[in-house]
DNA sequence: AACTATTTATAAGA
DNA sequence: TTCTTATAAATAGTT
């Protein structure tokens, strides 16, 4: 993109590699925000430049929830640890029990995350079963419960939105008696950027305020709390983007 | 870019959203590595798809040095940096990365076991259940896979017995024509005590079974296998003890 | 910082 | 998923 074909490898020119540097770095800033609202996923970006200088950008969720999440999801995946370390005696000891634990944590994760169960007899798939069961279960309630405190607050905002709305409108008509313009247009709008939502729903920096509104409902009909998803019939409203759709998609 | 122009939200559709996600992680991707070579400039890229999944490059340096690099820098103007490192110092080091490791693993198990869920936000919530959702049918599927074998091979064991049965119950009866005595009823409890599963099948009986069955039907009538508990009926004889009694317990 | 000629990325469709 | 194609976007070189 540009005037010329770009070649890959590293640009001699150091002003001309700066000036790229700071171009691609706003680009790519953009991509990662895009496809975090688009795709409704989190982004961590963490750049140096050539002198040293750090960049971040997070969307979706701040930076350091992303990287802890990350430390989560990586050390649980099948890497390998390190069987490095085969010096200091007294210290080896030490690591390779720690090895050991991790080996043995490993398993456990891949078995929790429906891996290798191939290996594993009836009595111990049952056993799996059972916890797995148990673990949906209260990850559901506890989803389920931050979703009806979300609605609660969007409720609640949204009633103190709408009373706003209609005193503005008011004030508007009155003044309008004196002297006729076209206002209320542009007041009209003020209803909806103010909409947050009460969790880190899209996370801190949120760049995706989840809310271009349409329609303002009156209710919303909330379906089983405790087991199952949550379904709920949105009255053809914009609502906050973990609530399933009843149109198909 | 593209035959339409893009709207900065999210999209709703959800195959629509998996494939952008898709090519677009790919071109985030392919910048974030552009920036790196064109500028040498240090690039960590992470991602969690909507679903939770996780999506890492780096470019100029591993993914742990930038992460280090970064705490470093981040943390740098800032409290507590590292109050520990008192004994070697090589090995010291080696071991609070494995220290830093299982503890990062031990949240990902307490998560996936349902506990701590409290400290997860929506969107990570979602992910579990997901992953967990996952988990459950393939285990699912796998210990009904192995109940069925287990089934297969009993109901194979029952016809062999049944066929000796037959066979010495004609000699038996051969030989009463001559010296009629009571030889039958011995051997008729031949045929269940041998009866062994072919698994080390019995184990810590699930508290719930979802199988709480009607009546009893002549054939083995089996209900799904990839999905949800598997259902049998079982032809009133001796079973393995993971199957479920009709008879109250 | 702005401006464009071009190259790239990618949405939609197959 | 992968390929194709029409178009929107990014950006290299320039002002």
């Amino acid at each position: 993109m540009g005037r010329g074909r770009v070649q890959l490898r590293r640009i001699e020119n150091k002003i001309r590699r700066q000036v790229t540097f700071s171009k691609r770095r706003t680009g790519l800033v953009k991509k990662a925000q895009e496809i975090s609202v688009l795709c409704d996923a989190d982004v961590a970006l963490i750049v140096f430049s050539p002198k040293g200088k750090l960049f971040e950008y997070s969307a979706g969720s701040s930076m350091e929830s992303i990287l802890d999440r990350y430390e989560r999801s990586s050390y649980a995946g099948q890497n390998i640890p390190t069987p490095s370390l085969d010096s200091q005696g007294e210290c080896s000891i030490e690591c390779s029990k720690l090895l050991r634990m991790i080996d043995a944590m490993q398993r456990s994760l891949r078995h929790l995350k429906g891996e290798e169960v191939d290996a594993l007899s009836i009595r111990e798939l049952q056993g799996l079963e059972m916890q797995l069961d148990t673990s949906l279960k209260r990850t559901r309630s506890r989803k389920n419960q931050l979703m009806l405190e979300s609605i609660a607050q969007l409720h609640k905002k949204e009633k103190e939105l709408t009373e706003l709305k209609k005193q503005l409108t008011k004030k508007v008509d009155q003044r309008e008696d004196i002297e006729p313009q076209n206002l209320s247009q542009g007041l009209a709008s003020l209803a909806a950027p103010p909409c947050e939502p009460p969790q880190p729903l899209p996370g801190p920096i949120s760049p995706n305020p989840p809310l271009p509104l349409g329609n303002i409902s009156q209710r919303n009909e909330v379906g089983e709390v405790d087991s199952g998803t949550l379904i709920i019939r949105p009255k053809n409203t914009t609502l906050p983007h973990w609530m399933p759709r009843l149109t198909g998609e």
